[in-house]
DNA sequence: TTGTAGGCGTTATCAG
DNA sequence: CTGATAACGCCTACAA
């Protein structure tokens, strides 16, 4: 375990101040471009690293941005930090992942913990059951941007990146209704978060617009899980004038349906025709595969820290913009086709 | 933006020494009970949170563990990656994490980042074509401890975290063999991994034990992505011999595979029998449902996050310990029940 | 273009 | 049990 070269082991070596060195090695424009090259060379041959505690207690940043999602191990939310990795990565910045598990106490830590870590800015999607936004006033009275991605909050402060879940909610509803559907059943989650209130409503719209009326026993709010997806095939059998439409505001949840309407003995779509949210590799495993919204994770992930780094950076002003819509689309599959044009 | 509070302005406050605020708020043995409390009340009260840096920077240890994957965006990785952010969060530990991309080059500049954020330890798993070392010796040369999962290397000083792939490629194919297949194809991934050569050496044995024959034709290297299935598919079609077994070793490349098999109107186990890998969610989503190896990615990263730890805490050496295999299990479902016994 | 000096907030050592 | 003091390594007025 050998010692740790610093600046002033350079400066000493080259009868130079650590100042001087310090200025080189930040490239600052005031330096002779010839000592810079000599104290570059000797840095690295030294085997040099910068100290960025150091560097971050005298600057006051970190280079670090702070990521609160709800949980890591869904396809959708491991793309979105797959494209904000990407971008972080590229701009020399380091990003701390926590995750809520869907509960706000786990949130209201977490967000403590990124507080204390100082991060530069915080990008959050949050948990199942948040409503209050307490937890995020300490960023925002130090200055420090916040940004939310997909499961928004009103937050006065907060920008927003999101899709029109009401648009997407419409089209998916439309389309069913396009198909012939009268009775649409929608299972959705918690109508806190936007992302299924918003659905909720253009579900809504879709059925207005087309003069169906709206049922509540038609709506299922439930937890969007795996087994969500079984309970409400079951209920659907249950039912009394069952439906012959459904959308899910979830495929992963949609797909378990499907088995389960399946096993059933239900025929999709001729009996009763789904349309599902996210785009989902299952999407195309299950039979028949499964209409569908396709949702920019990715994308939604650049976006998010991109936006959040021209921030920092002085390049772009978020607190200006505070809503960012990203674009969805449906994608029309053979869960929802009762007319067999292909 | 207010001013932060330092140990000093509590000191200043309460007539005491900053010295005596610190250890305080450090839960110091030898400190008042009764001045503790006083300490920590006002700590709290006037809003102080700890400088990391300031913190860092004296103790020389950052409190941040690096980990290095090939991909975030795949249903094991996240998921190992969430089993690690529990146990990190528990132990107050933060996470950093960066992707390869599945490139050297780019593991190579990650490794390069952590290191110089001075993780404390790092968590690594290997791109798809990594062979040399060299960029972590920097780490073990500094005496920072390197712990691979999973895709390990075999590197003097990293320990290692796996489960049996021998043996879980062994029972694979040896069940295959059991439901009476006799020319087992296998889709695998680059031979430089682990993961992989291990999973066809547990084939080959197998196949040595039931005196078949090993033939080079039946050995396919690929990428194991979603179009590395459908090609396989398209390839046992124009084979002389056709297969009548299938281990592939990777679930989804799996599924891919089996829809383009059925697409082509051959069935499922009957025609070919079919074992994966992984125990993805998409294996109970395909028909017939795929039989694979239960694969305990939670599990992976929580043992690898407190291995980890347990050793930067000092209650563990890990470099005396250096591999650590986990349980798999193979769990049989339709694809490959010849033999209709359920 | 380079150097001097002070401080960022903590903690470890030594002394009381 | 508490206090004084000196680092940790870097950056930036200010001075030269």
């Amino acid at each position: 375990m050998e010692k740790e070269t610093t600046i002033y082991d350079i400066a000493k070596l080259l009868n130079l101040s650590p100042a001087t060195v310090s200025r080189a090695l930040n490239d600052h424009p005031a330096i002779n471009s010839n000592t810079k090259r000599i104290i570059t060379a000797t840095a690295t041959e030294m085997g040099y690293r910068s100290n960025t505690f150091a560097s971050n207690l005298r600057r006051q940043r970190t280079n670090t941005i702070g990521v609160i999602v709800p949980r890591l191990n869904s396809n959708f939310m491991s793309t979105v930090l797959a494209g904000m990795e990407k971008v972080a990565n590229k701009s020399s910045y380091n990003l701390i992942i926590s995750q809520s598990l869907e509960s706000v106490k786990k949130e209201v830590a977490n967000a403590k913990t990124m507080f204390n870590s100082r991060v530069d800015g915080l990008l959050v999607s949050v948990a199942y059951d948040t409503e209050k936004t307490d937890h995020f006033d300490a960023f925002t009275k130090k200055g420090v941007p916040l940004l939310f991605f997909d499961r928004v909050l009103d937050h006065k402060q907060g920008t927003s990146i999101v899709i029109d879940n009401v648009k997407a909610g419409y089209e998916a509803t439309a389309h069913l209704i396009g198909q012939g559907c009268r009775r649409i059943m929608h299972v959705t989650g918690s109508l806190k978060r936007n992302v299924y209130i918003d659905r909720l409503e253009g579900y809504r719209l879709a059925l207005l617009e087309a003069g169906l009326p709206y049922e509540e026993e038609l709506i299922r709010m439930t937890d969007l899980s795996e087994e969500a997806g079984i309970e409400a095939a079951s209920h659907i059998q249950s039912m009394a004038g069952r439906p012959d439409g459904l959308f899910i505001a979830n495929d992963f949840c949609a797909v378990s349906c499907m088995s389960a309407l399946k096993r059933a003995g239900l025929s999709i779509p001729s009996d009763i025709a789904v349309v599902g949210f996210n785009n989902d590799p299952v999407s195309t495993v299950i039979e028949p595969n499964l209409t569908t919204i396709d949702y920019p994770g990715e994308k939604m992930g650049e976006v998010a820290a991109q936006s959040l780094i021209n921030h920092l950076n002085g390049t772009m002003n978020i607190q200006t913009t505070n809503r960012i819509v990203l674009h969805s689309e449906l994608i029309v599959r053979e869960s929802s086709l009762k007319s067999a044009i292909f």
